[in-house]
Formats: C-alpha cells, sequence, structure tokens
DNA sequence: TCTAAATATACCTTGACACGTATATACTCT
DNA sequence: AGAGTATATACGTGTCAAGGTATATTTAGA
C-alpha cells in the first residue's frame, strides 16, 4: 500500500499521532484509541510495512514507534502546493491594494459576450 | 468525502499538480494526464465538492483552479510529525558532535547553526 | 435550428479494505 | 509443564469507491 493510501485511514492517524509523543505497546494503543486488539494490530502491520513505524520487542510486548521516512514524502509533495498558497497570499494583498486606489471606478467592458446561463454547479464561480 | 482520502487517490493527486502552475480545462487535463474524459470530471466533481479547487465557466468549457484551504489542513496535520523529526535530526547531531570530540576528527560538511534553547525556523523542512 | 464540441452524469461491475469473531503464536511466571 | 498475558493472523462479510460505457446538458457557430 501506499503512503498517501495509509494516511487516508483515520484510526492510522490516529496512532501516528499517538506515537508522536512516544513508543506505545499495542495494548496501550488499544485502550487509548478504543479500537479493538485485532484492528490496532493490523493497523500497525500496514504502518509497519510502508515504514512509517517500527517495532521492537519487549517481552511479551511489541513497542512501535515512529519512523520520519514516509511522512517526509508526503510533505515533500506538499512542497509546490505551499509555494502556490504563498504566492495566493501575495495576490490577494496586490489584489487589495488595487482596490484602495480604484475603490470609485466602474468596471465597464464586459469579459465576453454570454447567453442564457445554466445552472451552475456547486463550487462553480460564475 | 474527506481531504486524506481525496489526496489518496493518485490521479487526482496528479491533477492537483498540474493545477499548481496554472488553471486548466477538463479537455487540457484529460489530455496532458490520458484520462477518460469522465474519469477526469468525476475526479473533478469530488475535487470541488471538497473544496480544493473550484471552476469558472468559459464557454463550453470549465476552468479549474486549486484552491488552498483542504491542502493547508493536511500540512497543518504534519506540522507534529515536522517536530519530531526535526528532533531526531537533533539528536543525530548531538550524536555526531560527541563523535567528534572523542575522535578528533575534522568535519569537512557544515552542519546547521545550533545554539542554546535552538528553535525550528518558521516551515523548515530539514 | 441543426451540428459539433465540451463537460457532466447515470448505471453497472469489480476489486479493495476495514471490521468482527475466532484462533494461533509467543512469551512470562509459578 | 501449565496458565495467563500480549499480540498476530485467518476467514467471512459488508461497504464503497473507481473506472467503463452510454447518454444527457450546455454552448458556439453555420
Amino acid at each position: 500500500m501506499e503512503s498517501f493510501e495509509i494516511i487516508a485511514e483515520p484510526n492510522r492517524r490516529a496512532i501516528l499521532t499517538l506515537l508522536v509523543s512516544s513508543q506505545q505497546s499495542v495494548g496501550e494503543i488499544e485502550r487509548q484509541l478504543r479500537m479493538s486488539q485485532p484492528t490496532v494490530s493490523k493497523h500497525l502491520r500496514v504502518l509497519r510495512e510502508a515504514g512509517f513505524v517500527e517495532s521492537k520487542v519487549d517481552a511479551q510486548r511489541r513497542l512501535y514507534r515512529l519512523k520520519p521516512e514516509p511522512l517526509q514524502e508526503v510533505d515533500a509533495w506538499l512542497a509546490p502546493f505551499r509555494r502556490f498558497w504563498s504566492a495566493h497570499l501575495d495576490a490577494l494583498e496586490r489584489h487589495l491594494d488595487r482596490m484602495d486606489q480604484s475603490t470609485s471606478t466602474k468596471r465597464k467592458t464586459k469579459r465576453r459576450p454570454r447567453g442564457p446561463n445554466r445552472k451552475p454547479n456547486k463550487g462553480e464561480t460564475k
């Protein structure tokens, strides 16, 4: 399974979040997140095979702890978008600046001739 | 559908990546990503309803462009993990520093500047 | 008004996966 | 060795999402 699918599952995200603070045994995770033991074990297996966590044996217990790499990949995928929304903020600022100097100006040129409107879909801007 | 599930789908991630550079019509996305037109439209619908993109009408076309908020939420979820792996890097550095002292080896590559009570910089990824 | 282009949607099928229950495995302690 | 604890796995089941094909909707242009 692939990194983005792994963190698509809410229980797995919860487990990862738990493990940020410190390593935990299966039973501790089970109790804190109120999931069944097989469910926890199965999610941990998925996380382990994808490199999100690693385990070490401690008597009958297994202690699971985070490994950084897969989440760093996710983080890396986000990088271009971070640049995008920074640029977006800049554009908003420039726009507000223009509003400042042209608040009394009315737009007189229509962008393009339009026929009868169709019904807009949700999230569609006119 | 929820943000993490949305970006779990590879074609949707590809669409989002395409839209970082500029807005695109459905047909343009279809051709660049070699997906069928219904597939593109259906993914765009999912993305639109989740707020990842918005569309505006341009004659028979619809131009889709990115909206930042949902990916910013994903980014926010990652924040604690970034602190986690920064801490790991710091620990590694301290370890290497101790190695330095005990071996008197000269280091060839520079490390990050460090000081007492060092705090990570905003948006620091490394 | 007819046709072609661009996009959206309906319906169907298929596969993946998350969970529960039951059971297996591994380790500790007496 | 036997009992108890902690964890892993096997199996069956229901759900849901992704893609394909076919069709509907909207618009430009002749």
